[in-house]
DNA sequence: CCTCGGGCGTTTGGATCCAATAGGAGATAC
DNA sequence: GTATCTCCTATTGGATCCAAACGCCCGAGG
């Protein structure tokens, strides 16, 4: 999700480095799990040496985990790692939209409105659902002219993804939407102070949410096996993903 | 300055990122200019493998540019870049060292304290300055367990390395020290809510004595040739260096 | 039966070689 | 004299090949 139209032609790692990333945000990447640059490789059907430079690349992204002559992995997920994304987040996105909000336009918000009415209406599935409030949080972003940041905050929101993904399905998911509504409402408004606020607390809402429902404070309430665990045991291969 | 004894054997590319970087923080590598792969390559007495994979490295961090195949070059400095590190500095450094405070210990700020004296001592030099200025505010990061936020900063830090070399020319500096010493008692303290309002202050402080020093508000004070002129013209190869 | 050491296979890391692209110099036409 | 087109060279990007390091398995010894 990072520049898709400024690189007139792509080269192989980056277009290596966007698949890789996009399995491993939509979790067919399991967390943990080893990555071999031959198997890599030999899946698309190029020379292992792209592939270890989309590989270093997805790691400063903190994507993949790499040893040194040990190899990649997937990067773990861990309670530790999603408090500091969320709270990254929580204090870098505000300052975004506030900065954005003398940029947006007419047609800004018409999109924005017909993002959140369609995230409104109960037939679209998960997945999409996710893409279109990413969508619909990110596509200030052209109003700010502050490529490091954006950068980052792009980068955040493709590991917050990976814990989005499990959020969806708890019951709290519904709610996000209001917000959702609010934060346009204010946006539409041009108070930058308000926006802010309510986005703040929208990601505060969606970090708690995730956190009391991935460590169970009320074990009493069934949950399918802990999605957190990394496999060790190497289950999958690449070539299984597809 | 990430991380130098987490990784037991570091590879080639790693050293060779980590003095490319060197280089161009103290700015013997001028902003704009071309670096070739070869001449790296053949200065490290290295192939030219590593040298890509450390310039896609540096690429990540935002020291270097790369075109594809049109090669990379030393990223320029330019005012809205100043103001967007120091302005993303001023919002996350404040949190760290809120973060950071209750974990500080005596042999901190007796190390603190050791480090501002000697930033007040007239006899050091402005390189060692800046290093003894980037320790003592770095020196805390150790205590916040969020490498994520770590991370981020020490690389605002590395480009905003680049700009303070300039920044200690100008006659504004003698007061930072001062600042430094307000900072210290806060941390001494214990006040969290202080010191991110000192340290926000003082960075701002920076950033405006660095912007008025830049770009001439007043342009009678004579000023040498603007340093943040990129050398377009290639004019230093690489082993001019040293 | 458990533990330590050596040999082997697999995987990563680096070097060398080849193709493709961009930039520039030179020649030619207007 | 200037502008444009073409060819050439220098540099990057990718593939293949070789060495070194890590992990594993098996065997010997306590």
């Amino acid at each position: 999700m990072t520049s898709p139209a400024d690189v007139p032609k792509e080269s192989l790692v980056g277009s290596i480095a966007r698949d890789l990333r996009e399995q491993i945000l939509a979790g067919r990447l399991s967390p943990g799990r080893r990555i071999s640059q031959a198997s890599i490789a030999e899946h698309y059907g190029v020379s292992r040496l792209p592939v270890r430079e989309a590989l270093r690349a997805l790691s400063t992204e903190g994507l993949v985990v790499l040893e040194p002559s040990r190899g990649a992995r997937v990067a773990a997920l861990d309670r530790e790692d999603l408090h500091e994304v969320f709270l990254l987040r929580e204090r870098l996105e505000p300052m975004v939209v506030s900065l954005a909000i003398t940029g947006v336009t007419d047609g800004d918000l018409a999109q924005a409105e017909d993002l959140v009415r369609r995230m409104d209406d109960p037939d679209t599935d998960a997945e999409e659902w996710l893409q279109l409030d990413r969508q619909f949080h990110t596509m200030w972003y052209g109003h700010v002219p502050m490529p490091r940041l954006i950068r980052i905050v792009d980068q955040l929101w493709d590991v917050a993804q990976r814990y989005r993904v499990l959020w969806r399905m708890t019951p709290g998911a519904a709610s996000s939407n209001i917000e959702h509504w609010l934060l346009l409402e204010c946006i539409r408004r041009g108070s930058a102070e308000d926006a802010a606020a309510i986005l703040e607390v929208h990601i505060r809402h969606t970090l708690v949410t995730l956190e009391s429902w991935l460590a169970p404070p009320s074990p009493r309430l069934p949950r399918p096996a802990s999605p957190l665990a990394p496999d060790e045991a190497e289950s999958r291969t690449f070539d299984d993903a597809d």
